[in-house]
RNA sequence: GCCUGGAUGGCGGAACUGGUAGACGCGCACGACUCAAAAUCGUGUGUCUUCGGGCGUGUGGGUUCGAUUCCCACUCUAGGUACCA
């Protein structure tokens, strides 16, 4: 065959590999682009040919825009936390990372199949300690944020607890939850604020508050929050689950039962960006639906709040209502069963009734409760509310049909305007008054809002639109209430009972929780015997020996116990030192010039920097922490003054110096400078060797990073080799040496020790070893530093050991900020540097599934918004425009079996048995007609199988559509195509399928034609011996016309995102081109560079074969001009009264009333004209011509 | 119920701002080359027809010289969503 697809493909995702072709950096002075696909949960089952749809497709546009002259970043990874890996640990005790790594092997080699043109650097895998250190660190951002109402955004926690300390809560205005300081009432812990507290106290009341109180009044405005909130508690998974994650009441995921309960949970406050979201929403180009879906979930209502007055009780009832105008109406008031006051109000009489009901309320579960919605049913209290405009009394009940969880949990009930109301009225004969003029209500309630409204005092004769501003009005004026946005939209529990997701950054301490500082992230997945919840029901995580934070100090610097990086256990000094020393690691750098020459050319001991005068030197820092400015102004006096500085531990220092001024940069670089003069004998050696490569990176020397300068560092690999004249030499200096290793390996960093004799004695050693560990793999970077301590938090008591949090964040927590990662993947001092991300900004195309509506696409605006907010980027709407690809669904292909036999009848005889139909493998089915032999040898139970065939003598299937699942034996899966047909072949059939946004099934019939347009496409290029046989000669005007006239429509289909359009245009084109018998190098050069994003390797290939060195992924993309496609003639249709009778070819440049002219004369015109004069004639230049008659 | 899409040959689909409906591919039929098959190439392929033409983009109406495209009403269908006050 001439075509050699296999070769092809395989030789040039080689040389992709080897060149490093797709590997892209910024580049300022192109213009950046940014193509993202949804990343995948690495599941058991590998791909499908679904999968790859809309990964082709952006991969195309990713191509296409790196021909314009873009700087295309195209990166991709994998969304490694989740539900089935820990599913499957549980059934066999594998270790849901050792799954999660083998499913990520086969996603991957599934892709490279394909020839993807991601730049695998930049891989992520929210599972990996050094993507999820950063999950952590945006989890203690958003911890320490409170959303301030006033100016509308997430600020850091600090300007809330300054205006406490100032005013107290005056001028305070923070999203928090209806009723947060009910908590506090109750709370013994606050005498202070009496029984009327109601959430507003005085900078003198804050002020005498302990550290434990603060914390606990603190909580309730952090955006990032514990509660106690009602959840959706799943059983069957053990783990609590979002809105989002249940459908139906039962879980997404396995679709199992779904309980409410009440539960101690971490919650994320994107309540209070409900309004942003929605506004958001304008500004971003997705499809109409899923802005709609989102516009639902956020829920957004406008009303107003009312209050009604208890008949003889102190307390109101408080309603939220979308139609205050309808209030005249109101005949009763209905509770949800759970609303507090139920209790409270209930009369003598009827309290056993209530109980009752409220007892059988509960024991529903969600979805018994939601199948029950046409029966509404209720119970009266006994209590009446007072009307706030007529006084009258209104008798109030409970009601299942008023949820907890909306609004107040009570509504005003008004049974002429709403239909449930309405229904509950007439089931338990309560009154109906009619307050819409000429309406019957006697049959259903009227709920249109154009109706005017009667027996309503001052809005009698007013539609609602006129009515809702004087209502408002008057409940305002009458202190009743006031007008109300609400919003369904809830907080979103953050917390999960699982094993396998990211560990919170929190230990508690007197069960307050408290932050992990970030330089001691990432707070690794520690080990556990099972997956399970504990006997007591701990999540899985309180089984971790050592998932504890050991107190070192009376003051408040914790050492994250396992966060270390020595693995042996008896061998690492660390952990006696921090677990017995209270003392604290000295400032490492040598602050003082010129100490590098002492006489054994030590740089870097502790004695150096005098640690005796670090307490007198640290409050400096501790007690201007909060005021950067300010600490870095004392910094900068004791700089010059002291030439001495020392911070309380080398992270402290670390977090200082990154947020320095350039004037402590030049400081220490100039430091650099100097020690790079003043190297000792074993450095210069090994100088000698980096410096020419001899290990194959390229070395930098004497490098400040933060606060400490190194000898050699390789920043892309993050290697540091150091040497040193000895290792451990004192206890200070191994305090120093374990506090500089680590905050280096905090960084990110490796760090090769060598002593100088090491170095001196054998150098090519040195170097071998060296060379023998790079370059390092992204596990090695990263590593899973194991546990310390034995014995969980539990058999330590929680008297010396403080424990970490036992649960996990949410599969979404990783998959919410992973395309900043993406920026600057590598990054190990920062979640992406701020320039990076300036660079590459929004995501311009974010290609992906529908199905994320309310999850993952809620969810990382959410979070783009607060990091935006706290000016960490620069955007506040992560996609700028989505595409959401269909599903591909499978066909599946039945038989049928006569039943209690082995007997198998085709599908036109079926009714004349009585037979099951059972699905077959789609396999040995082609065009419906069963390949009986191999149906045989398909499974051993049907090796006797006996058939019944049609009159043709064969076997004839039915078909369904379905999910494509391997329960339906419909999958089709990439790697047979690739296998079959070639990559470039599945790539533009699947484009070809159909448009990328819709679902269709998939059927293999057609891929036959696109292979045959390669193939063809190939012959242009070769001559009968499958030679290229290409001629230089110039192109005639009928094959430039066909070329610019594919330039046109490839360049403006893909511009329109149409792909399925320009593999058409591409097969018009080759036709085309085959009739011409065109070989011509100035048609098929351009030609090629249209076609490589689509079909890249035959089109490498070729282009490689046409005599070009570099990759045809830098080939500029082919410029269109129109000249060629200009004609000299055109050729009229011309109708009379719409309908075309036949054509007319004349001159292109003729003007509208030359046409006219020469179309009436023409004979055949006549002939449809019958004799009559044309009433008009319409003439559209170089369109069509129409004659009215 | 509500929201958002969709409806065009035997099939997947094309027609971009109203201007030759059915591009391109599949399938099917016939033909060429072959002993034959495969592959390849060629021709035809919406439908009815008395061979003049008639009818055709879910249905009914409207706007227009002209409507698959715009407007109104409806039918079917896919997806989402809900005792949300």
């Amino acid at each position: 065959m001439e075509y050699q697809f296999r070769e092809i493909e395989e030789k040039w995702q080689d040389e992709w590999r080897k060149r490093n072709t797709y590997a892209v950096s910024e580049d300022k002075s192109k213009k950046k682009f940014y193509v993202l696909d949804m990343f995948p949960y690495p599941s058991g089952a590998g791909l499908h040919v679904g999968h790859p749809l809309g990964y082709i497709a952006s991969d195309i546009f990713a191509r296409y825009k790196k021909h314009r002259g873009f700087n295309v970043l195209h990166p991709m990874g994998y969304d490694s936390f989740g539900l089935p890996a820990e599913q499957y640990a549980i059934q066999t005790g594998q270790h849901p990372a050792i799954t999660t790594k083998n499913n990520i092997e086969r996603y991957r080699e599934q892709l490279d199949k394909i020839g993807f043109c991601y730049d695998w650097s930049r891989e992520v895998r929210t599972s990996d300690p050094a993507y999820y250190k950063w999950t952590q660190w945006i989890f203690s951002v958003i911890f320490n944020s409170w959303y301030n109402k006033e100016t509308d955004k997430a600020e850091h926690l600090d300007r809330l607890i300054e205006k406490f300390e100032n005013n107290g809560t005056y001028n305070v205005e923070a999203a928090l939850e209806e009723g947060w300081y009910k908590d506090l009432l109750n709370s013994s812990d606050f005498p202070l604020f009496g029984k009327d507290f109601c959430g507003e106290f005085t900078a003198t009341d804050w002020q005498s508050l302990n550290n434990e109180q603060r914390e606990k009044v603190l909580m309730h405005f952090r955006m990032a929050y514990l509660a106690d909130s009602i959840v959706n508690w799943c059983p069957a998974l053990g783990t609590v689950l979002a809105n989002d994650e249940v459908k139906d009441g039962v879980s997404e995921r396995g679709g199992h039962q779904v309980e409410q309960k009440l539960m101690r949970q971490w919650s994320m406050r994107i309540s209070a960006y409900a309004e942003r979201l929605l506004q958001g929403l304008n500004k971003i180009d997705w499809s109409e639906s899923i802005k709609e879906v989102q516009r639902n979930w956020i829920g957004k209502s406008e009303g107003a709040s009312v209050r009604f007055q208890l008949n003889g009780h102190a307390e109101y009832v408080e309603v939220f209502t979308t139609r205050p105008d309808t209030i005249f109406g109101v005949s009763f008031m209905t509770l949800a069963p759970e609303h507090e006051l139920v209790l409270k109000i209930t009369s003598a009489d009827n309290k056993e009734a209530i109980e009752k009901y409220i007892g059988a309320a509960k024991l529903k579960t969600e979805r018994d409760r939601q199948s029950d919605v046409k029966n509404v049913s209720g119970q009266f209290t006994g209590a009446y509310a007072l009307h706030p405009f007529t006084g009258e009394k209104i008798p109030v009940w409970i009601g299942e049909y008023v949820l907890a969880g909306y609004g107040t949990g009570a509504v005003m009930a008004v049974p002429a305007g709403d239909q449930r109301d309405w229904d509950f009225a007439k089931k338990y004969d309560l009154s109906i008054p009619n307050i819409f003029d000429n309406t019957d209500i006697s049959e259903k309630a009227e709920t249109s809002k154009e109706v005017k409204l009667c027996n309503s005092q001052f809005l009698d004769g007013m539609i609602h639109s006129d009515a809702m501003p004087r209502i408002i009005a008057a409940i305002e004026e009458g202190d009743f209430g006031k007008g109300k946005v609400n919003y369904r939209m809830r907080d979103a529990v953050f917390s999960r009972q699982r094993y396998w997701g990211e560990p919170f950054p929190i230990y508690y301490e007197d069960g307050i929780p408290h932050l992990i500082d970030t330089s001691s992230l990432p707070v690794v997945l520690p080990e556990v015997d099972k997956y399970l919840p504990t006997e007591d029901g701990e999540p899985p995580l309180a089984r971790a020996k050592g998932w504890v934070y050991v107190p070192n100090s009376a003051k408040d610097s914790n050492k994250l116990s396992n966060a270390q990086s020595l693995p042996k256990k008896n061998e690492d000094p660390r952990v006696e030192s921090r677990i017995n020393s209270n003392q604290k690691a000295p400032h490492p750098l040598p602050l003082t010039k010129g100490d590098a020459g002492d006489s054994n050319n030590v740089r870097t001991t502790a004695s150096q920097f005098g640690a005796d005068d670090y307490a007198s030197q640290s409050n400096l820092i501790f007690k201007t922490t909060g005021d950067e400015t300010r600490a870095e102004d004392d910094l900068e006096d004791s700089l010059e003054h002291n030439s001495e500085h020392f911070a309380t531990s080398l992270e402290e220092a670390g977090h200082i110096w990154k947020t320095s001024n350039p004037k402590k940069r030049e400081f220490l670089k100039a430091h650099a400078r100097n020690m790079r003069k003043e190297q000792t004998q074993a450095e210069k050696l090994l100088w000698e060797k980096l410096r020419n490569k001899q290990i194959g990176y390229h070395f930098r020397r004497q490098y400040p990073i933060g606060p400490l300068i190194v000898d050699f560092v390789n920043f892309s690999h993050k290697i540091i080799i150091e040497v040193d004249v000895k290792i451990h030499e004192t206890d200070q200096n191994r305090e120093y040496d374990i506090s500089r290793a680590d905050y280096l390996w905090n960084l990110g960093f490796n760090v090769f020790q060598f002593t100088n004799e090491e170095v001196m004695a054998n150098i090519e050693d040195v170097i071998s070893r060296l060379s023998r560990k790079f370059p390092l793999s992204l596990e090695e970077r990263s590593g899973v530093r194991p546990p310390k301590i034995d014995g969980s938090a539990k058999d330590l008591g929680n008297t010396n050991f403080r424990h970490l949090e036992y649960n996990t964040m949410p599969g979404w927590a990783g998959s919410s900020w992973y395309f900043l990662r993406y920026m600057d993947a590598n990054n190990a001092s920062e979640f992406a540097s701020r320039d990076k991300i300036d660079y590459w900004g929004q995501v311009d195309l974010y290609m992906g599934g529908a199905e994320h509506g309310t999850g993952h696409l809620l969810y990382s605006r959410f979070w783009t918004k607060i990091l935006f907010d706290h000016g960490h980027i620069g955007f506040d709407e992560p996609f700028q425009k989505m595409i959401n690809q269909g599903m591909i669904l499978g066909r599946s292909n039945h038989v049928y079996r006569i039943i209690g036999t082995n007997k198998f009848v085709t599908s036109e005889k079926k009714d004349e048995y009585k037979t099951q139909q059972l699905y077959v493998d789609i396999n040995i089915v082609d065009n419906d007609i069963l390949d009986t032999n191999a149906f045989k040898k398909w499974l051993p139970e049907y090796e006797n199988a006996e058939f019944i065939l049609n009159d043709t003598g064969e076997y004839t299937c039915t078909f369904a559509i379905d999910k494509m699942s391997k329960r339906w034996f419909n999958v089709a899966n990439p790697d047979d195509l690739c296998e079959k047909f070639g990559a470039d072949t599945l790539r533009c059939y699947e484009m070809f399928l159909g448009p990328v946004e819709q679902s269709k099934p998939w059927d293999t019939k057609g891929i036959n034609g696109v292979h045959n347009f390669l193939r063809k496409f190939w012959r242009l290029y070769h001559n009968s011996n499958n030679e290229i046989e290409i001629s230089n000669e110039v192109a005639s005007k009928a094959e430039l016309k066909t070329l610019h006239k594919t330039i046109k429509k490839i360049t403006e289909d893909l511009d329109r995102f149409s792909w399925n359009t320009c593999v058409s245009g591409f097969m018009i084109c080759v036709n085309e081109l085959q009739e011409h018998k065109c070989n011509k190098r100035a048609v098929l050069e351009p030609l090629v560079v249209l076609l490589s994003p689509f079909a890249p390797h035959i089109a490498e290939e070729i282009w490689e074969k046409l005599g070009h060195s570099k990759s045809i992924t830098q080939a500029q993309w082919p410029a269109f001009d129109n000249a060629h496609l200009t004609e000299d003639e055109f050729s009229y249709p011309v109708s009379f009264n719409g309908k075309t009778r036949f054509f007319i070819s004349l001159p292109a440049d003729l003007s509208a009333s030359e046409v006219e002219k020469i179309v009436l004369q023409d004979e055949q015109t006549s002939k449809y004209l019958e004799g009559k004069a044309p009433k008009k004639v319409i003439v559209v230049p170089k369109r069509i011509v129409n004659v009215v008659v």
